[in-house]
DNA sequence: CTGATAATTGAGTGATCGTTCAATAACCAT
DNA sequence: ATGGTTATTGAACGATCACTCAATTATCAG
């Protein structure tokens, strides 16, 4: 999975996983059917994770919005504590798989849609307690959320300064707070 | 370059450019020197498109801000052109290529700085005229418009539906707008 | 210890990668 | 037409790709 994250799937070459495991290739290939299979096994596991990491940022017994900052923050943080400027993994398949390869993609973009499902939760529990920015739709702005990770995740790739981004982050939440 | 736009550097083969380009091996690597530089000529000729593009619709005689909301409107009409979902080329390359790579991080950065630069600028402008959300700095919206391009380029492939891509435009901007 | 089973080895498969180059064809001023 | 230059051809190169498999080693129950 760190291969995959860092290089790609394609520039990751079943030479690479066989260095980094220390298995010979028909070891790699006793255990995985073959290297897409173990890029699928690499992005479910990503997946699981980042489920974990949601849940437990946006579950808390903290005011919502709250919640979502402190989302934000730790993104922050991963990103910062990331100096190979790796990013997401989801987000990076998202734009190298080709539209039309369904297996990968649809990993992908079930794994985000459940982000944006919680957010869109956080954020009508918000409303209900009517925290949030008068006249906003928690659906909407969820999208707009998502739309703020996503571009976070380029925008370290071209300017990665902690600063920079912290500025973002407190104008995109601007949004969903005022 | 639509080659390298549709699929990406590494995906693309030399055979496929010979048969996109019919030209022989020989031929193309009479005009270039090998692939990699035909990548970075068809990233210059993006860069340049692009760069006409941003001053066409910033330098237009309508408000500050009007402009740039034209030109997120233009931007998802362009998405909504574009069923196969290529995106954006600089972006591609940006999450494709190692950070390493400084020829190529080097032109796809400078390219898109240029159009932070002039979001800057139309932002100053219009903050000078009075019309910006009030105790907004320039640059920091500058930086937040960067981030909801490169989101909206990575939403698109998530769902490439053009309402929700209204929607978030529209949250977007009311952050300079309000 | 023994023997059946499972795991590991690493050389080797054909295919494809980016790239080269001698041979051929096209061009064009004289 | 002719000779000299330029462009094109396409077979072939070594390297690397994802992948296989017969041979070997490790495992462990009886």
């Amino acid at each position: 999975m760190q291969l995959f994250w860092r290089r790609g799937y394609h520039k990751t070459s079943v030479r690479d996983l066989t260095e980094a495991t220390r298995l010979q290739p028909g070891s790699l290939y006793g255990a995985f059917k073959n290297k897409r299979s173990l890029f699928l096994y690499s992005l479910d596991y990503y997946a699981g994770e980042l489920k974990r990491f949601v849940d437990a940022v946006l579950n808390s017994d903290e005011p919502p919005l709250a919640r979502i900052r402190h989302f934000f923050e730790h993104l922050l943080e991963e990103t910062a504590a990331d100096p190979e400027g790796k990013g997401c993994l989801l987000v990076n398949t998202l734009l190298e798989v080709p539209a039309e390869d369904e297996e990968i993609n649809q990993r992908v973009i079930q794994a985000l849609e459940y982000v944006e499902k919680r957010f869109c939760q956080v954020l009508t529990e918000a409303l209900e307690r009517g925290e949030l920015a008068s006249g906003k739709d928690p659906s909407t702005l969820a999208r707009l959320l998502m739309t703020g990770i996503f571009g976070l995740r380029v925008y370290n790739k071209m300017h990665p300064q902690r600063e920079e981004m912290d500025d973002i982050v407190d104008s995109l939440l601007s949004v969903v707070n005022a």
